[in-house]
DNA sequence: TTCCATGTTCCGCA
DNA sequence: TTGCGGAACATGGA
């Protein structure tokens, strides 16, 4: 599920649910989703620490740590955050969990392992280091800097939208939203958009993302001209009705118009 | 049972 | 050097 709208929304909901509240300890049974760090590490470096803001790069949350440094969050295929006020049972697939004082829990999902868990100090040299783009609604990316990031790339334009560090937040089903909405397919190769196409393309982005991002990623909730809430439904063009179209670049399968998109 | 999956990374190859 | 396909990761659901 995770991409830019989703962690959004788990920014939200991390915000509206987990901050203030003192670390007690930390578990993780499973110790594959932790990077650089053990379970008892991370406990170490967050116990007697609240997280008092959420912020968001891309596909990552940062929280932040009340004394220093983030926990840092990436969700993977499959990842999400589940808090909870009482001693309930431990959501299926929780990976990791904060306790705090009172009670209250903060557990960190994963059906598959493939997200992952670590605590870094600074964020801005952590996004440096994963290389990462700037982040897909950052108002600091202009046309003219997304235009100068394309204009060197050869290869097709969708997997150029997905490359977290070419810009970083669009996964496998807003690339292929962003291409819709534009009208361009997703095989195109970059070198051959003009500055027009590359205006298009950008403003598209720009529109698609903001109001995915408002919706916290729930795909019931989009303009129904949207692709998402048609690809698992009636597989149908939402501009023109005829079949949507398959076609897997660089090993995703994607789904486009042949009639609205060239 | 087999195939596929909203992500990332690594390898081999062109 | 860049980018692509494929595989791997790990697991569950259709």
């Amino acid at each position: 599920m995770p991409e830019l709208p989703d962690l959004v929304r788990f920014q939200h909901y991390l915000q509206s649910t987990a901050l203030r509240q003192t670390i007690l300890r930390t578990s993780a049974r499973d110790d594959r989703i932790l990077r650089q760090t053990t379970a008892q590490g991370l406990g170490r470096q967050l116990k007697g620490q609240q997280l008092t803001g959420a912020e968001r790069h891309g596909k990552y949350l940062f929280a932040r740590g009340s004394r220093y440094g983030w926990l840092t969050l990436h969700f993977g295929m499959t990842g999400e955050l589940k808090y909870q006020r009482r001693e309930n049972d431990k959501p299926r697939f929780t990976r990791m969990t904060l306790t705090f004082e009172d009670g209250a829990r903060l557990h960190y999902l994963s059906r598959r392992i493939l997200g992952e868990v670590r605590f870094v100090k600074y964020r801005e040299e952590f996004i440096e280091q994963q290389q990462l783009g700037p982040d897909a609604l950052d108002s600091e990316l202009k046309p003219a800097d997304f235009q100068r990031r394309c204009e060197d790339r050869r290869g097709m334009i969708k997997p150029l939208l997905m490359n977290q560090r070419f810009i970083a937040g669009l996964g496998n089903m807003y690339a292929d939203e962003v291409l819709f909405q534009a009208g361009l397919r997703p095989d195109i190769p970059a070198e051959q958009m003009d500055g027009e196409v590359f205006e298009r393309l950008y403003k598209t982005l720009r529109r698609v993302m903001q109001v995915a991002a408002r919706h916290e990623g729930i795909v019931a909730d989009l303009p129904s001209d949207y692709l998402l809430p048609h690809r698992e439904g009636d597989r149908r063009c939402p501009a023109c009705g005829r079949p949507l179209e398959e076609k897997t670049v660089s090993g995703r399968t994607g789904v486009f118009c042949r009639h609205c998109q060239h």
